[in-house]
DNA sequence: ATGGTAGACCTTCTA
């Protein structure tokens, strides 16, 4: 099964481009981040009939996270635990029911720029939180994938320029060692597990010709609970959406992983 | 060189 990440930055403004990436490369499952809309003005229907049950945690203007699945989903929940007065959408989580089941979590981390604002300690709460969330999920013992824009760099070959970011939110000892944490719990990243080589990023700036120059980050990850990754087959990061019609500045990422029976 | 671009949407905030 082909589950995909994306932060398609406004669902509404780039739906020829989603639904032109959806009917080339077939995932099974997307998580999708930054819709920019309230669950109302989600393009539902438009994703329903290319065959994707649609599960969605919106808000107005900003964040905004949905599932789709080509399977049936259960036990959705939207909204990460830990803080009833977050009122961010930026957490779904369902059970696809294939043939063995896989809990999905997608999720969209506070970006937490600019230092100095209350923005970072938001990001480092909510970063807490979901490893909370994450531990209590790994007790079941089953397979599990937390996919998302996860908004940190964690290496430095994980940035073309990391010089350039040792100002920025995404690259502090912070946000790296809180995602050093997460894998700490007993979760893998794909990306690592399949030996991807540095310098495959997921996301380039709009601005300064970030793409044109290659001066991309990865920050986009699927990171597999130890069922999960008995059961990975591979990742594939879709480099060449960048160069879509009104592209996001991030691309999707996909892993296969096998449910069969 | 402190720029540049994109999206939501009321005018500035977020990234």
């Amino acid at each position: 099964m082909r589950i995909a990440t994306w932060n398609v930055n406004s669902v509404n403004a780039r739906l020829p481009t989603v639904t032109a990436w959806l009917e080339a490369a077939q995932p099974d499952v997307v998580c999708m981040q930054e819709i920019k809309c309230v669950d109302e003005k989600f393009p539902r229907e438009a994703l329903e009939s290319l065959g994707y049950n649609v599960e969605v945690h919106g808000q107005k203007s900003y964040n905004g996270v949905a599932l789709l699945s080509k399977h049936p989903m259960s036990d959705v929940r939207r909204g990460l635990p830990g803080d009833e007065t977050d009122e961010q959408a930026r957490f779904i989580e369902a059970v696809i029911e294939a043939p063995v089941p896989i809990r999905v979590c997608g999720l969209y981390l506070p970006n937490g720029n600019p230092m100095g604002t209350e923005k970072f300690a938001y990001k480092l709460a909510w970063f807490e939180r979901l490893k909370r969330h994450a531990a209590e999920l790994l007790a079941y013992e089953e397979p599990l994938i937390l996919c998302g824009d996860y908004n940190v760099i964690p290496e430095p070959e994980d940035a073309r320029n990391p010089a350039a970011w040792t100002g920025d939110a995404l690259f502090q000892p912070e946000s790296r060692a809180a995602f050093r944490a997460m894998k700490w719990l007993g979760l893998s990243d794909a990306h690592e597990v399949a030996g991807e080589p540095a310098g495959t990023y997921t996301f380039w700036d709009y601005q300064a010709g970030a793409w044109q120059r290659d001066h991309g980050i990865r920050i986009d990850f699927h990171l597999m609970s130890s069922q999960a990754t008995d059961r990975f087959r591979g990742i594939e990061t879709h480099r060449d959406a960048r160069d879509m019609d009104k592209p996001s500045d991030h691309v999707p990422v996909v892993v296969d992983i096998d449910l069969e029976a």
